[in-house]
DNA sequence: CTACTTACTTACCAGTTAGTAAGTTTTTTC
DNA sequence: GAAAAAACTTACTAACTGGTAAGTAAGTAG
């Protein structure tokens, strides 16, 4: 059996670097950026190995995806998360991109595969969409509760709140990379003075 | 000489066309996702003959990035744009953003090139921001007077809102990419709910 | 102890990449 | 109309791309 998730920090095996490093690689440089020739020569392994783990690029990149898919809906559902008020379920929304930030300005996944969607495989980009599907659903919920109980104030609809919001961190995160964390900070606190009552 | 610029319709010469159709595949498919040989094929000459006008794809690239600074000035300072109250200096953008959408859903430059930017050669990493400040600095400059003549209602500093509000338009062409239109106009629709007095 | 599975390596492959050097045709200049 | 410059084509490289087939060493199950 393979050493996917059990609690500690157990050695990570060879499937799972694999998946860290072309993870690494796909935020701060891009999807057609490294070839499994990069990601052999960093770990020490040749390139047919990576094809035994995940047989064609399109399998390693769904995997990609479908691992951040599978983190968003435990972090979304995890009880530190789903217990908070809506004001702090949003800051903890923007301390996930400030995390993004601090890690050599990585991009958000859907920052890094949008620009060049259209050559993805087709379950990527199903992945891809569920994915930003489920993340905007889940801040509406919190924004309408928000507002309802208070604590966050906006015009219009949640939904479309909501998609503003995430598109504009998903956004800084790209401007941070071409400039320098200043304009991410800009955004974000523009952010807060709007929306927090 | 060469065709560049003058006032009519003239045939494009090939140096204008490799540009127009290298600006389509840029803008469509992203930077890695087309060739020389790409190139040569659909426009009928051979891969040497974009060597010869622009030698390496470096050159392409930054070419290609210098053309779009240089139709931003010519745009702004456009009487027609330049000569408009704030309020409908903000519709323009919003219809040039508009257009890319109509363009087989378009991402605009940044959007193109802001997830693979650590890999591009550093005169086009230059060019690029070069690009979104004077981008940026020209919408500030239309956010401030637009607030106090009245036009334009939103909180914070114009250079804030002007980086935010770029953000948002940047993010909202990838998204349309990812999904479809909707969301676009969604987030279109609330930018103008919020800014629009 | 044997059979089987897992996780690789070695050795390929055909196709594509950006790029170059040398020659040829077309256009411009005088 | 000759000389020169511009705009190509032909022919080539070396390096890299994703991917495959066959072999092997180490672990696991019965």
């Amino acid at each position: 059996m393979t050493n996917q998730s059990s609690a500690a920090a157990l050695p990570p095996d060879t499937r799972t670097r694999i998946l860290d490093l072309a993870e690494t690689l796909l935020l701060e440089r891009g999807f057609n950026a490294f070839s499994y020739q990069h990601l052999a020569k960093e770990l020490g392994v040749k390139p047919a190995a990576i094809h035994y783990h995940y047989p064609s690029k399109d399998d390693l990149g769904t995997a990609l995806v479908t691992r951040q898919l599978r983190r968003l809906r435990k972090w979304r559902d995890l009880p530190r998360v789903a217990d908070l008020k809506p004001e702090e379920q949003f800051e903890a929304l923007l301390a996930v991109y400030d995390n993004h930030l601090g890690h050599e300005r990585r991009v958000c996944l859907f920052g890094a595969l949008a620009a060049d969607f259209r050559t993805l495989p087709p379950a990527m980009q199903s992945e891809l969409r569920t994915f930003n599907r489920e993340l905007t659903e889940w801040l509406a919920q919190v924004l309408a509760v928000g507002r309802a109980t208070g604590g966050l104030r906006y015009m219009g609809s949640p939904a479309a709140k909501a998609a503003q919001v995430l598109t504009t961190l998903a956004g800084a995160l790209q401007v941070a990379r071409v400039h320098d964390e200043t304009p991410f900070q800009v955004i974000v606190g523009q952010l807060r003075l709007e929306l927090l009552a």
